[in-house]
DNA sequence: TCTATTGGTTGGAGCGCTCTAATGCTGTAG
DNA sequence: CTACAGCATTAGAGCGCTCCAACCAATAGA
């Protein structure tokens, strides 16, 4: 259980431990004898660097945090992809630690990364409080994913929810539905954009907005239904909040005997794996997951070698996945 | 963006570098006039230790690797969930790594865990070769999660795939099945056990088995049944490998015309979220991931505490869980 | 009064590595 | 034959911390 060090290899080389040092790096300036060497030695001793060693003699880290607010939600484990893709090219690794949603946790999963010294941190849907955040800034270059900051050490990669809930309505529109109702998504993170993009092109269109207050999970979103029923407004189409709510509307419209998408059509948001299967089917808006990620390690590696310093916010275009569950009013033809 | 180092601390409280060591690891040998002075100065300077000297110095570490093989499924989230809440416990950090499936990226997830130098380490589902898993089990402490090894210096955590397939069998025994499938996973981990214990429970019932090649993916699950039809050779009942199998396989069911669960019942397996969701609903097996993650902890700083140096394997036992997709044969009455 | 004992505090070595400056060693020019 | 590059190599300091042994009161026991 014990590890050999790059002393011991440099015993068995026959050459300083600086020189193991150079070879271990990679530096052009080792002639090729004692490079071969050197190599043989720590592959017969099984030799690897100590990578905290070497982070702190060098006062350099080659790795970046990453903290996943919820590692339930296949969203984050996509963009995870894409940050994982580009640093692995620039030869950074990555280390992931999970917030578990709760504030306290969050802090301590920050703390966490924190000890480790990273080169940067990419924070995922942090519910920690900005102050939090602007205190990390200080110490490292940040960057937020699916969550809007004003402070300007801090780049911010998002979707734009706005645009995303104005495709759906005007898919719905052009159908022909007249009366499409939004399930919103209360406190949720991105509920606001996604809300004004539906009054917007509602408005934008000629129609009345009609917002029924729900939240991110299927029982929420089949809640919502029963209550519209109830009220007997139910309208011709649903823009969900995201896909879980949907499948729940969904669920509770064919409970009442109705049927999708001849009697009610659904939409949902996110586009996640449950969207897509068979048996769902369900209209979604997709977002650029992956790229979300490749965009927030890119930032983050520019902030880390010092090539930019005012912060940059990315705004990413959604788009629209047609499916099953969307068809004009009455029925299709 | 430089941090403050504990000498800066001692500066400012007035003692030794030593002594903010002794206040840092919370020793009771400080007397409540440094320690206090100690805690405002770091507090002010916004000072937290640096994680990687402290282990170099102290040559151990709190920290556990933790490699996850797929971030995106959902059955790792749980397990992780039970592995943090033990190790918080214990004063251990986390931190996650993931492999993407892929074995060349998962040797270099394990790599990149390795240079930190980790207490121990866990590996969900690995799909490296065993040798790999061997070698870094000469290094440090390691864990197998839903992997069975042989290796005798590695602790497993495994469900019980065969208990699982004939819980599933008897239920639908129980509700007068004769006639029952089952759609097999292949190559997938933990697929052999389950089709194990399926042959085995229809047999025990003298039943034919059948089984339908398939893989762990809905797309699959439909092509099984799709198979199943054009061969005349539909059962009354199916027993899937794995919850996404079982969704897809509902689907073709349906769009066949068939009806779940009056013409056809379905019995899924993991109890994913997936299957909770009220527009599925699927009965299916359920097992206890966070369980896994504790248990997991558990043996990994037993190892770590130099307590036990046996291997451990835990089976642990799944569960059934009713919904709505299974029915006697002929439909409910 | 002198020696133990105890509890709090500190200096210094050292963890495995990087980095700077210095070293020795060619080979070439003056 | 000296001077000076230019190159490969190395000694040594130091990164931020822990840990050990030493130290220093202050109190207790003889």
């Amino acid at each position: 259980m014990v590890r050999p060090t790059m002393e011991d290899v440099a015993l068995r080389a026959g050459v300083s431990r600086a020189l193991v040092s150079l070879v271990m790096r990679g530096s052009p300036k080792v002639s090729d004898l004692r490079r071969t060497a050197v190599l043989k030695a720590a592959e017969e001793l099984g030799y690897s660097p100590h990578a905290m060693a070497r982070s702190l003699a060098s006062r350099t880290s080659t790795v970046l945090g990453v903290m996943v607010s919820d590692l339930h939600n296949a969203f984050f484990a996509e963009v995870v992809d894409g940050i994982d893709e580009v640093a692995r090219e620039q030869g950074f690794d990555i280390i992931i630690n999970t917030g578990g949603r709760s504030p306290a946790r969050e802090r301590r999963a920050l703390q966490s990364l924190l000890s480790f010294r990273p080169a940067g941190l990419v924070l995922l849907s942090p519910v920690v409080p900005a102050t939090a955040i602007g205190k990390a800034a200080e110490q490292l270059p940040v960057v937020l994913v699916a969550r809007s900051s004003r402070v300007s050490t801090v780049d911010t990669v998002n979707d734009d929810g706005e645009t995303g809930a104005r495709l759906a309505v005007e898919h719905l529109v052009s159908l022909g539905h007249k009366r499409i109702a939004h399930l919103d998504g209360g406190e949720g993170t991105q509920a606001s954009p996604r809300r004004r993009g539906y009054v917007a092109a509602m408005e934008a269109h000629g129609l009345v907005p009609q917002v029924v207050s729900s939240e991110y999970t299927d029982a929420a979103g089949a809640r919502a239904i029963r209550s519209l029923i109830a009220d007997d407004a139910l309208p011709t189409a649903i823009l969900s909040c995201n896909d879980f709510n949907a499948v729940g509307a969904i669920s509770a419209l064919e409970d009442a005997g109705l049927r999708v998408p001849s009697d009610v059509s659904v939409v949902g948001y996110d586009n996640t794996s449950l969207a897509a299967l068979r048996h769902v089917s369900l209209t979604t808006i997709d977002q650029p997951r992956a790229e979300f990620g490749r965009l927030a390690a890119d930032a983050l590696l520019q902030r880390v070698r010092e090539e930019r310093t005012e912060p940059v916010r990315h705004l990413l275009n959604p788009s629209l996945v047609v499916r099953s569950t969307t068809a004009p009013p009455g029925g299709p033809r």
